[in-house]
DNA sequence: TCATTCGTAACTATTATAGTTACAATATAG
DNA sequence: CTATATTGTAACTATAATAGTTACGAATGA
C-alpha cells in the first residue's frame, strides 16, 4: 500500500470545497467524488481543519466549507500539513560509525535532501488551490 | 516499513567503491558498512549493473567495483536506476467521472507533479558520485 | 580440492496506509 | 420534542511495499 495519497486526496478535496464557496460540502458527498470512504474523507479534513484551511458544522445540514482564500493557499502548505515527510528516507538501521563513509554519509545526505526537497517545494508554492481549481475547469 | 531506503543505500555502496578504486569490495564487507544484510547489498548492486555504474567478479576474491567514473554518474542517474517513483501518489481508486473535480483532477495534479519531481531531481543532478565522496572526506 | 564469493529464489517480519464498522455527540427541520 | 442527518473519533482489518533472512547452486582462485 506503501507511498501516501494524502496529498493528492487533500487537494482534490480543497478543489471541490473551492468550487462550492458558500454552500458547504458533507464528507459523504467529498468521498462520492474522491471514490473513497467517508470517514477517510473526515479523518483527513481534521488535518486540514487544524491547519485553518477548513470549517465544519456537525448536525443536521452541517458539512465543510474554507475558511481561507483559495488563492491563499499554495500546494506547498497543504503537503506540509498532511505532513507528507522527506520523499528521501534514510538507513533503516543506522550505518557502521567504524566506517569512514559509514560515520559521515548520513550528514552529507541530509543536506543534499534538504536542498532536493526545498526545490521541489518550491515548485509547489507555484500553485494555489484556486490555481489548481482554474485549471480543473478549463478541461471541461 | 513503507518508503524505501534503496535511494541512500545505493549512494551509500556507490561512495564506498567510489572510495576504494581498483580493489574490489565484497558484498559482505559493504554490508558491514551499511548494516544490513549482504544479500541486500547483493539485489541493489545486481540492480547498478545493470544500468553498468558497476561490475562484478564471482568466486574467491570476487568482488564488487564501480565500472564508471565516479565523477559521471549523478544523484539522478542513482535515483532513477534504484526506480524510485513519483514522490507523489495518486488516488488509490480512480475518481468519480460524473464529477466536474473528479473527472479532471489527476490529468491536471500529473502536469504539476511532474514539474515538481522535475524541479527535485534537476537539483539531484548538480551533485555526483565524487562530490559526495568528497563531501564525506571533507568531514574526517 | 577447498574456501570464498556471487546470484537468486523463496519465505518471513515489519509497517504505513487506508478501508471499514460502530457509535456518541451535535444540530436542524418540522 | 422527535426524527434525521451529520460530524468526530476510536478500534479493527486488509493490503502491499520493503527489507531481512535462509538456503543453495555456480563460479573462481589459492
Amino acid at each position: 500500500m506503501n507511498i501516501s495519497t494524502r496529498f493528492t486526496v487533500a487537494l482534490h478535496i480543497l478543489a471541490l470545497l473551492a468550487s462550492s464557496r458558500g454552500e458547504p460540502l458533507t464528507s459523504a458527498y467529498i468521498a462520492g467524488s474522491v471514490n473513497t470512504h467517508a470517514v477517510v474523507i473526515r479523518r483527513l479534513l481534521g488535518v486540514l481543519r487544524r491547519r485553518g484551511f477548513v470549517s465544519s458544522q456537525p448536525g443536521n445540514r452541517g458539512g465543510w466549507e474554507l475558511s481561507v482564500d483559495p488563492e491563499r493557499i499554495t500546494l506547498m502548505d497543504v503537503r506540509r500539513a498532511v505532513n507528507e515527510g522527506s520523499p528521501f528516507s534514510m538507513h533503516r538501521h543506522p550505518p557502521n560509525p567504524a566506517c569512514p563513509v559509514g560515520r559521515n554519509i548520513q550528514g552529507v545526505l541530509s543536506a543534499v535532501y534538504d536542498e532536493a526537497e526545498r526545490a521541489m517545494e518550491d515548485e509547489l508554492a507555484r500553485t494555489t488551490i484556486k490555481g489548481l481549481l482554474r485549471s480543473v475547469q478549463a478541461r471541461q
